[in-house]
DNA sequence: TGTACATCAGTGAACGCGCGTTCACTGATGTAC
DNA sequence: TGTACATCAGTGAACGCGCGTTCACTGATGTAC
């Protein structure tokens, strides 16, 4: 008994030990994403980063997509957690400071917005992979509905979600990603037009016409 | 003179077809986009929808990237055409009925928000193709102003164009790349937010409270 | 306690393939004299 | 009118490169007896 407990507490911490290895590499891959424009990124530079051989990197991930998709799930799960933890401490929250939090984030963490596109383009990724972006997707859209029932809406939560998660994905696609713009103007013209889709959301929500959103 | 002129008539019908051949390459390109996803694209296949070999591609465009943005510029100005032409041809129009032709035409030609994503993907085009880029999304913004000045807007019409275009931009990108849906689905959703979209604008429009759009 | 064996992290080099692009060439048409 | 030459559309095959992935191997650590 006493035996196999030691054993067990082994291989948990061997097991551990390897989850460990397997972070390292995604925060290395987050990291490349960070740096250079997607299609500059590829298995080497990951493995330089991370202080190892390519090679390796086949034994804690079946594929360049299961890396990939795994590195999107973590930085969106830090995302939710960085906005949910915002929610709480703000007792005010308007739609204005809620808008500029996200853009904020997400510019600061570019991945974000490099690694979504590339999923929608290459089409026909595996279902099991489908499965876990549609997870991730639901809890950002749980986080959303937290926001505006927190804010006071009672009705159509998610459709309200989810159409300002689309808005402002357009904003963020159409302003962040221009190219030939300085990096404050592309901040700024963001801010802006977030804001004014923001303030577009208060000005219906304050209206008490919830049919807006049927 | 006689000579001469017969001269410049012969080497102007040589052009002539030049370009006719030039847009045959293009046509196809049109097409392979619209049947396959962006990756599962290359010059190869585009060439034997033209019915030509490879290597001919080559003596009309200096490279793909050209190839590329040349189709995308055309499926953009046939869009604004046509779009033109319904602003033209219609004497009520509701921003409802705008957004719905939008997405309808959008979604019928998805080569359209097919490249998109890719020139913002792929970091680095250079000037000379950013230049004709832009030069044809501001072809696009006006002509979104010539519809929002015929709805009777006054004010910020260039801020209105830029925000709704963005926030279309999101809905067809957010619902209408969706893997794993079917496209009857697909296209239920992207109009019923394009919709949602559009009254946002339509109420805040009709408060004359232009102030939101500063 | 020492020896044989298993396990597994880790590596450098090579494999293989897709794909953009170029090369050397053909064949038709037009032009100069 | 006939001949030599230029021009240019068009081609099939090959080049070259990037890059995901695999292979054969090493070295350290743990385990059985």
């Amino acid at each position: 008994m006493q035996l196999k407990q030691k054993k067990i507490a082994f291989s948990d911490l061997k097991e551990q030990e390897r989850e460990t290895r397997r972070n390292i590499i995604i925060a290395a891959a987050e990291e490349v994403f960070a740096t250079r424009p997607f299609s500059r990124v590829n298995m080497r530079d990951i493995a330089q980063e991370a202080g190892i051989s390519p090679a390796l990197i086949y034994r804690y991930f079946s594929d360049q997509q299961h890396l990939y998709v795994e590195t999107f799930l973590q930085s969106t799960q830090r995302f939710i957690e960085t906005f949910e933890a915002f929610i709480d401490r703000t007792s005010e929250i308007s739609i204005e400071d809620a808008a500029t939090q996200i853009i904020a984030y997400t510019m600061k963490h570019e991945q974000y917005y490099r690694l979504m596109p590339y999923f929608m383009l290459t089409g026909a990724l595996n279902s099991e992979l489908i499965e876990k972006l549609n997870a991730v997707e639901t809890a950002m859209m749980d986080m959303f509905d937290r926001l505006f029932r927190k804010i006071g809406v009672e009705e159509n939560t998610r459709v309200i979600s989810q159409t300002f998660y689309a808005a402002l994905s357009g904003i963020l696609i159409t302003f962040g990603l221009h190219p030939g713009r300085s990096e404050q103007e592309v901040r700024d013209q963001t801010n802006r037009f977030g804001r004014i889709i923001a303030r577009l959301f208060e000005q219906a929500l304050a209206q008490g016409k919830p049919g807006i959103f049927t």
